[in-house]
DNA sequence: AAAATGCAGCGAAACGATTAGCTCGGTGTC
DNA sequence: GACACCGAGCTAATCGTTTCGCTGCATTTT
């Protein structure tokens, strides 16, 4: 590899001066800068950035962790956030928690390792662990999105997801529905507890009450909601219309229907927080 | 921060030896070792990757440039990509090419810059463009993925487009149809122009011809299926079946579909390579 | 003419690790 | 007892940059 002591030579200043001229953090004289342009360009040098990087102690890398990858909704975080930082000039590391604990510790550990400039971060959300992890990313610039989790000093973004559920199930009261039924993902995460909270008030609120069999809680896996779906509307006293917490338990209830032969929107409606394409 | 010095300074002993702890590299006497294990975890020590980068040349970053993040079938390969490099310590860089040679070219530049450790590539398969690039790349581990470019050097992940729509014609034509239309993706990348090669050929093998006007190509995308399926569909000579290029424009074919009022499987038989889930 | 100023460019010390080569004391062999 | 040998641990060079502080030289000020 050519390294900048290769060009100093090539173009007889040193290194000093070459740095200036890439950084262009300083005056350089006309002649000078064209004969390192010229060594630049013979040598086809490109400076290292891991070099770079452990002198100015900044990476260039923001880190991602989600918390499911195959999660398309999350998938598509990966696609907004490439796109943003790389209009700064940023590269994105990503990593998958895949709703495990563990694995966000071992990416945070990563992540420092890396000297990553900055996270954005779905957490696994119990809220325990980031309590202890709090005093480690002092410092760390560190956005957490989606969920919320008990800790006070960090950056979050999300959305109100009780009045989000709440607005959707007036909705589907507004359309007539009593028997309105729920699956909503784990309750531990605010994505999960507030959406349900959310239809259980809206609900009260018009002053009706959820059959106990109509709300059930489950992992945001497609999989899990279909299983979940399958039991809950293959009775007669089905619900005649479902609040579903995410899009991609969403796709789970679909699917349910489908092979149930229950049809959407004639004899059910469903209804859900984050859509995913394709729905 | 703390550093390795820090760590040899309060264990007592070289950094060397702190060094050999650390990485298993030497012998080192079960004492020294325990004073300098016990000195890592008071000073809450993590060595520098970007250190330890510049020193060894590596990076342990893979790189993965797709060519549409916002493709739910890329966005896949990043679960699986990163996936796969995690399980071996790596982490994964994604950056997206969005179709742009030109996008493509600053990633793999940036990835050279970051001594990343090899790169997964869907190139964006102008194949002129590889062939200048092909020097840069020699020595540098490089898979291509999902589409061929003229590079005889580089090792290349992907399907046999041809048969793959020949298998899917045949398909249709053993349901009987005989008016099957495409609607096929770029023709110069061989996702595109396979895709319709192989679907003419099935075709031809069984003396059935396609009418000029049901066959179309057009980009990889969603709005642009959906304005050329409109377009085709809305016709009463339209095709009774139709083989879509891809899951994304599969989809913006089912949405124009509806918009149609044409139910599928009824009035037309959709079949596409690579779904994605939702359809 | 001497002193002061400005400025282009250089030399060398970092950044935080790895590692080749050396030292130094203890064993084993003849 | 002299010699070679071995092995644990240290010293210092190195990776490829950036950047502080210095050197001369040319120009301006007194």
């Amino acid at each position: 590899m050519t390294t900048i002591k290769d060009v100093a030579k090539a173009a007889g200043v040193s290194t000093a001066t070459v740095s200036a001229v890439i950084n262009d953090s300083a005056y350089v004289s006309p002649p000078l800068r064209a004969r390192v342009q010229a060594a630049i360009h013979d040598l086809k040098y490109e400076p290292s950035q891991m070099a770079r990087n452990l002198k100015k102690g900044r990476s260039e890398l923001i880190a991602l962790i989600v918390a499911d990858l195959a999660n398309p909704f999350f998938a598509r975080m990966v696609w907004a956030a490439e796109a943003a930082v790389a209009a700064w000039g940023y590269s994105l590391v990503v990593f998958n928690s895949d709703e495990k604990p563990e694995n966000e510790r071992k990416a945070l550990a990563r992540i420092r390792a890396l000297s990553c400039d900055g996270a954005l971060v779905v957490p696994v959300g119990l809220s325990s662990q980031y309590a202890q992890r709090e005093a480690e990313r002092r410092g760390f610039p560190t956005v957490l999105f989606g969920r919320v989790v008990d800790d006070r000093h960090s950056d979050t973004v999300t959305i109100d997801n009780v009045a989000a559920a709440s607005q959707v199930t007036n909705y589907l009261l507004d359309l007539g529905h009593t028997r309105i039924g729920s699956i909503t993902g784990p309750l531990h995460l605010t994505t999960g507890r507030g959406r349900l909270d959310g239809m259980l008030q809206a609900m009260a609120q018009r002053g009706v009450a959820p059959e106990p069999g109509h709300v059930r809680s489950g992992e945001f896996r497609e999989d899990v909601a279909y299983s979940v779906a399958r039991e809950m509307l293959d009775r007669p006293d089905r619900p005649t219309a479902l609040y579903v917490a995410n899009g991609v338990m969403a796709l789970g209830v679909m699917r349910a229907l489908a092979d149930l032969s229950i049809h959407c929107p004639l004899d059910i409606s469903i209804a859900s927080t984050d859509t995913i394409s394709g729905i």
